[in-house]
DNA sequence: TAAAATTTGACAAAATATTGACATTGACTA
DNA sequence: TAGTCAATGTCAATATTTTGTCAAATTTTA
């Protein structure tokens, strides 16, 4: 199947011989002797490709347990230090709200390690694009609310934000694939101070098998061209929160547009995007509004 | 194993001469003759080598029990520090300048792979508080330096920031050793933007056993002080930076030390720190002009 | 029919191991 | 002062193993 492929990175050829000599995984075959990959083989595929890297010998961990590769890549990149904790699974619907919930709580305690805790917790029971958009999206909508109203104290918000980010930021890493697709920008024009949503965005296109490049808020548009221009990038993509009347940002983007070549898209997204929509040629520009729908978009121009 | 090569930062070469001479670390072998090193094996190469660094011999050291290697690398911090003009210290410094410069040629390529890729690089060649002071500081010192010369981009400053702030985020997280130690608070006050040092603050007291919370930059004495009674911090430390003569900044530092309690200690770190020294009673407050000498206050403060 | 998947055998590139040599360095000595 | 020598890291050459990729033949899918 290649599916397996493009959400492993690896090649059909090396997936086939990692099973023809390791037994390294072992579909289930339909009836006309198609591989069927289930979630837990590619989630081993994953592990033992990210293992690989790290300069193990596929001979020696194919045949490994997968929680003993989980084990492995814990004590190589001493990033995840987490071991897992059972818990009472809620009811999938409502599973992340009680995880937005429990962040809150964290924050509220000013626990910086209880919050990753969560995060990681949630991060492992949902899948991946989940995640992002029903625990960290709601996450940080809830955060500008409560901070809007006063009800959340600056060091609060202050918190919530470097733990989201230096979480969000190790997802990025670790789920990029290998350089197969083409370049991203994933910013936020001038104005925009806030880069939670971009970086998402990163994330998402990282585990698409793109080469993504997050520059963090508040970028004018000649920068956001220059950048896209050096890195080669096919898509720029802009995060754009609030407000939905800026003055500036209207020109701001038209210009960026502008300055874009020909084979670069814009891709905007943010509660406020549609607002600045009317500003730019409706052929140059993509609005998209939520990560799913990102994803789908990436996943159909990243052959052309 | 390549493994070993990764994890230890020693060559191949070394890692087999070192075996074959003095057999300082005899790994199990596979049936083909492959070598298998087990954590304890790359512990022991990792001490080793830290102690080769500091000026021992290897052939002295090699046959030592680990224990004892353990012991005499304790031994030799505390001696490190001191001579300023040693050549340990020189050659050293030299290391780092060198990844400082390969750092900013991945910031100029945008590349943020590679950045983190030399960060990763010179985390492991050089310890800890080394690598946060000879690195990181000077690297964040040439990014300011360089950005207000306009010869940094803005997008290339993003990017480095953002890089910067996930590796050191992480490095907080990893080195966090079970809380036996009081709360301490590491932020910046209103007007000082930039919470890097803030971080760095943070991870080293997370190193010593201290219980950290980052809170981000920019924080009003209220909210800081608020945090540090929430949190029963012992310490609040602010990193100030630049400018040196924000005219409201004096006060708003006076009014924290109110605020704190009489058993809080402020510490104050960062360029422009001793500036504001004067609006503070010198009895309630430490200036710290590097991390090694926050390394040595928190260390005799702990145990109070 | 064209594209995609499977199997098998083969091959080339990469990694590892072994051995011996070489250059540098610092200490000791004539 | 110059020379000797041991210690140490690096390198080259060679043999072996491991591993990813490819090609060809066949079957299935669209």
């Amino acid at each position: 199947m290649q599916v397996a492929v493009r959400r492993t990175g690896l090649t059909s050829h090396a997936i086939r011989v990692w099973e023809r000599r390791y037994q390294a995984v072992v579909p289930h075959r339909t009836d006309s002797n198609r591989r069927l990959y289930t979630d837990a083989d590619i989630q081993r595929l994953k592990l033992l490709r990210q293992a690989t890297k790290n300069g193990h010998s596929i001979g020696h961990i194919a045949q490994m347990p997968t929680a003993d590769l989980e084990e492995l890549l814990r004590a190589d990149e001493p990033i995840q230090p987490k071991p897992a904790e059972f818990r009472p699974s809620a009811t999938t619907g409502a599973e992340a709200a009680i995880y937005v919930e429990r962040c809150l709580s964290a924050i509220r305690a000013l626990n910086a390690a209880a919050l990753e805790e969560e995060l990681a917790q949630a991060s492992i029971s949902l899948s991946q694009i989940k995640f992002l958009e029903e625990v960290i999206g709601p996450l940080q909508q809830l955060i500008g609310e409560l901070w809007q109203d006063g009800s959340l104290r600056i060091s609060e918000e202050h918190l919530a934000t470097a733990v989201v980010r230096t979480f969000v930021g190790n997802m990025q890493r670790k789920s990029q694939v290998p350089p197969t697709g083409s370049g991203l920008i994933a910013t936020t024009p001038t104005g925009q101070l806030h880069d939670i949503g971009a970086l998402l965005v990163a994330t998402v296109a990282a585990t698409m098998g793109w080469r993504p490049t997050f520059l963090g808020p508040n970028l004018p548009a000649e920068e956001i061209a220059g950048a896209a221009r050096q890195n080669q990038a096919r898509v720029v993509s802009l995060s754009i929160i609030a407000p939905a009347d800026d003055p500036h940002l209207g020109s701001e983007l038209a210009r960026l547009s502008h300055y874009l070549g020909e084979d670069t898209t814009l891709i905007l997204g943010g509660r406020a995007a549609p607002a600045y929509l009317p500003f730019l040629d409706p052929a140059r520009v993509v609005y998209i509004e939520s990560l799913q729908n990102l994803q789908k978009h990436l996943a159909s121009t990243s052959n052309v």
